[in-house]
DNA sequence: CCAAAAATGGAGTGTCAACTACAAAACTGG
DNA sequence: CCAGTTTTGTAGTTGACACTCCATTTTTGG
């Protein structure tokens, strides 16, 4: 017989109360990772920063990288529930501006600090977490397919050409995301990722019927 | 009268032994940062992978971070070197897709494992190594500059229309390529990079005369 | 050739962060 | 209301890794 309390991370069973220590831990880990860096954001740091004990920590998660793992899947709502808001019903060009301005915008709003959370993620945990490479690998492909998924629909309402390859352009829009975003955060300065996207989006100008 | 064997890390004066140890050292640490990330690569290991003992290591450099600054000038060497033997005579479109392959060639070349090298450093180390994200940050704004150069060139030859943006235009290729590499190392897969550069440079074909 | 400086060897130390042990408190469901 | 379970507190332990000390060897420059 197995005592199921305290480290029994395979397929838990938590209460409204846990479930909220869970998410309040989830999000102060998110929180300081993008601001200060994966080195510089410690368990000790994330504690405080929840309010909660080592013990708890360690009751809702196994390791460290487990942690991580929860940290990637929370970002991933978080970027790609913007996202799927302006990408889902992409009519129009204006629309596609939208899409821009929120990108711009939210960059803004912390001023330029931690870029895109999941290209941050990327770069620390690409070559050292596998598992996390593979969810990050995950959540750039659900987001490119938000991306084909609106391009389609503009296509389709006579926006862009029938021929247009919205396959490539999806990938070819996140990676100005990207890169954009990438450049902006090492500037401090949202020019780059405004830049990036406007010539991407202009580029989607000259496929019109 | 101070002793300035050892620890002065000011003004060094390294005879060529030294530069060579130097050198081993700052190599060593830049090809395991690459492949196996930034907190994977211990000084220990990188000592091992010099050949080198901990004092060498604090004999030529004062703390980490000196190190890591090292790695980041080491890497923009490389990688901004190897950009601008094809930018420097950017004269044609043809040249464009050269410089195309050769990054594409290279991510390849190492299986796709560690993306650029200056893109990932910039993710670990932008929000918790102000000096390294200000050295990152005058590396892209030189990269930028030869791509700037090198469609200038292009568009004096009549290759570009007279009106075209350069210097907007180098920042999107840029975010192109960072963009599309970190796709790529994300997938293990070139083909995200070969797309997003493709587009870009199918935009350029848009701007001829 | 010989001092002075530079380069290296080897064996540490201190700190910090991830992780644990164990028990008490607070819930939950019957 | 009570047994079982979940949640939390406190106080550790452990190991790794950045960094140091000092002696010794090698090199340099005059």
């Amino acid at each position: 017989m197995t005592k199921t309390a305290g480290r029994d991370h395979g397929a838990r069973t938590f209460t409204v109360k846990g479930q909220a220590t869970r998410t309040r831990i989830v999000k102060s880990a998110s929180r300081l990772i993008a601001e200060q860096g994966m080195e510089r954001a410690t368990l000790e740091e994330i504690q405080g920063e929840a309010g909660v004990s080592a013990s708890q920590l360690y009751h809702y998660f196994a390791d460290k990288s487990a942690l991580i793992l929860a940290v990637v899947e929370d970002q991933t709502d978080v970027v790609l529930g913007s996202h799927r808001a302006l990408l889902q019903n992409l009519d129009s060009f204006q629309a596609l501006h939208e899409w821009r301005d929120m990108i711009v915008d939210s960059l803004e709003a912390q001023h330029c600090v931690g870029g895109c959370p999941l290209g941050s993620l990327t770069g620390t945990l690409a070559e050292s977490n596998p598992l996390a490479r593979q969810a990050l690998k995950n959540s750039f492909t659900e987001w490119e397919r938000l991306l084909r998924t609106g391009l389609n629909a503009m296509r389709e309402r006579g926006q862009l050409r029938k021929d247009t390859d919205t396959e490539g352009l999806a990938v070819s829009l996140l990676a100005a995301v990207q890169g954009g975003l990438l450049l902006s955060q090492t500037r401090r300065d949202s020019s780059a990722v405004r830049i990036a996207l406007d010539s991407s989006i202009a580029y989607l100008y000259t496929l019109r019927p």
